[in-house]
DNA sequence: GTTTTATTGTCAATAAAATTGACAAATATC
DNA sequence: GATATTTGTCAATTTTATTGACAATAAAAC
């Protein structure tokens, strides 16, 4: 049906083009982990960024996620609210605190992560070591410098 | 700031979480590309996808971009008005026509290509032969696998 | 060949996700 | 110290996508 890029920038561009559909077919799949959680896309990916970042100011999720820090907040504060994430003083900025996740929005996260991750494994088999690495890393450089600069 | 998986799994796990993030970052580049083309995300998208299948029915445009028909439908009325798409009746199916580009579509959607391959050619570059194509290959059985079955 | 089931198109209502605008408070820069 | 930038907060809006409902067509079952 699709015919394969021929050069290497069209075969990275067509790579990335499917990035689209392809987070379409993710999102599909995690709304059913999310299920029964009381989870909103926003929120989960709200404690997964402090998980990753183990405690983050504000600008530091909104940097980190691509979103605007309005969006950002508004889901902090739904997440202060069902207390799955707690604030701690900032010591260089009075008003912007930290954000780290509690003991029930640790475990919470961690569950979601973990229903996810078995599925995964099944599809980690199918790779090599050095292809997973590659896609990693690829994932991560394109991010990283999409996100930075013109 | 993030430490890297160690496993397999937890690589590839992590690397598909990425995909939120990444797609924010390109959405926010390639939004650059769209103004001045009077083109929605949603319109790009079957553009982009009526250029890859040639030729498709709206379902098959639908399972492509694994969006909801109802939604597909109302991105082809767009499109059709601006007369970017054109109906070929399907001799299979006397009410679900095909749909293909015409020039005008074809040479808009192939502008914006061109103009996001520019940039893309950048990181072709930072990049290996072995290392797009196994990109390459992974974003494609992801997205298969992914969107098929359970 | 007829009945039943599934697919497809269409119209409408709704929801989710994210952006934008505006203003005040805190911080950083000069 | 004055000015510019960052950050938090409240509100309105937009974009994107889903869901529900119903008729027409096609496919499957019988």
């Amino acid at each position: 049906m699709l015919k394969k890029p021929e050069s290497k920038p069209e075969m990275l561009y067509a790579g990335i083009q499917m990035t689209r559909p392809l987070l379409r077919t993710i999102s599909n799949r995690v709304e059913a982990d999310l299920e029964g959680t009381d989870l909103t896309v926003g929120q989960r990916a709200v404690l997964e960024a402090t998980l990753a970042l183990e405690q983050a100011t504000a600008p530091q999720l909104t940097d980190f996620l691509q979103l605007k820090r309005q969006f950002v907040a508004k889901v902090l504060k739904e997440l202060l609210d069902k207390e799955q994430v707690a604030q701690v003083s900032n010591p260089r900025h009075k008003r912007s605190v930290f954000y780290c996740l509690t003991p029930s929005g640790k475990a919470l996260i961690k569950k979601v992560r973990k229903a996810e991750m078995k599925r995964i494994e099944e599809f980690a088999k199918v790779f090599s070591e050095e292809e997973v690495e590659t896609y990693y890393r690829m994932q991560c450089v394109l991010n990283d410098a999409l996100s930075k600069r013109s």
